[in-house]
DNA sequence: AAAATAGTGTCTATAAGACACTATCAT
DNA sequence: ATGATAGTGTCTTATAGACACTATTTT
């Protein structure tokens, strides 16, 4: 607590977001190409500086999403403060960093602000070789860990899913996130065992091939009870 | 990112901690009452401004562990960034909470900076009635859940207790923390379960009455397996 | 028909909880 | 002795995982 004068220390304050989203049955987080001088020209997570001292964290954070991304109503949530005194070369940038979830889109990046954007799979994003900006492979890395935690206990599962979806899909997307291979027959009752997770959607079906699946959309619990338990 | 010429937004960071010990088998949180004007007289939880902008970020928050508990050598993590616009009267101040555990102290807090500083059951500071400074309450909610999550599947209860402990001690953690009572002979097998968790700390022993216990402490693994589960 | 995915039933190994029982201390 | 806490053994029930089986589609 200041009790004398004092000088405000000169902090930047940034927004980063880990974007996740599912891509022929594997997890891709969006990446930009950087425009400007540090680490130009290196991947990094989409993401800018806070505009004015007047606007909200969260609300920087959807505004890059829709710029950068395209992206609106997803799931989006906090994920941690990157603070480091060295991690940005320009100055003091403290980075907070947001997640978010997106459902499986039919366009890569549509053109937006930064059509440079472009969906990478964490895989390769997190592959030995690979460089990202600043510290962003540490950023993707907790924002993969935490929606992995969350898969367990939380319905995020749905928030990769289009409105509608089959059971399936949501599988897969337990396999993509967690990096398993999981038994349909007993992925299929325990989703349904989990109570207010899905609920059906209808009568209608669908058809890739073979016996046409039954359609579900969220629930309207959030906590999963019981969890799913990763292998 | 800003590509034109662009006035930096004054924002101060503040850092503020939630420390958690236990004391008489009951959760307990640090209160300090303000002295300075938003808030002055409230509860709030220890913390303050980041000094200058070279210092880290949980540097200053063990330097306020220091200055305003007496505290050094505890569990610290960061728990999350509160950074609404209206949170601080003062102006845009984006605090970045800490979470601390504090192992069973022998004195409340000794005679330092801040003398005022008291250790409050967390029921008591989470009832209803209970005024918090700023969004504290918030932030004590979050702090709490952090640790209760993390019991589950972390040996973060080792925290709590002094280097040796009883599987006793340890059991009286969860039970607080979580807030249910455990029965203490599948705790006991639990915990032995739990490779790695804690280990025998010598042939020693302890006497409040009854029979006497055996000592453990903290054992190399800090990710339990199997977990604990949570009823 | 064969191949493929959806959905159900059932068995087994394991883990969680209840609780009887023994052990070792203080008084 | 009694009361208290430490520690072990065992039984019952719930759950996870394996996997046989049926159902409904496309080719």
């Amino acid at each position: 607590m200041p009790d004398d004068p004092w000088q405000p220390p000169r902090i930047l304050l940034a927004v980063d977001l880990v974007i996740l989203t599912l891509r022929d049955a594997r997890l891709h987080v969006l990446l930009v190409e950087r425009g400007i001088d540090p680490f130009l020209g290196a991947l990094a997570l989409p993401g800018g500086f806070l505009r004015d001292e007047h606007e909200d964290l969260e609300a920087a954070a959807r505004r890059e999403l829709l710029e950068e991304a395209g992206l609106s109503d997803v799931h989006l949530e906090s994920l941690a403060v990157y603070g480091e005194p060295g991690r940005d070369p320009r100055g003091r940038v403290v980075a907070v960093a947001y997640l978010a979830i997106a459902p499986r889109m039919p366009e890569p990046v549509a053109g937006t602000d930064a059509a440079d954007a472009s969906w990478t799979p964490v895989d390769d994003a997190l592959a030995p070789g690979a460089k990202l900006a600043f510290d962003h492979r540490r950023i993707v890395i907790d924002g993969v860990e935490r929606a992995r935690v969350k898969l367990e206990r939380t319905a995020l599962a749905t928030a990769f899913c289009a409105e509608s979806f089959t059971i399936s899909e949501l599988q897969q997307v337990y396999e993509a996130v967690w990096g398993v291979r999981l038994d349909p027959r007993n992925f299929y009752r325990k989703v349904q065992g989990a109570r207010g997770f899905i609920v059906a959607d209808g009568p209608m079906r669908k058809t890739p091939n073979g016996r046409p699946a039954r359609l579900f959309r969220a629930g309207p619990v959030h906590v999963l009870n019981p969890p799913m338990t990763r292998p």
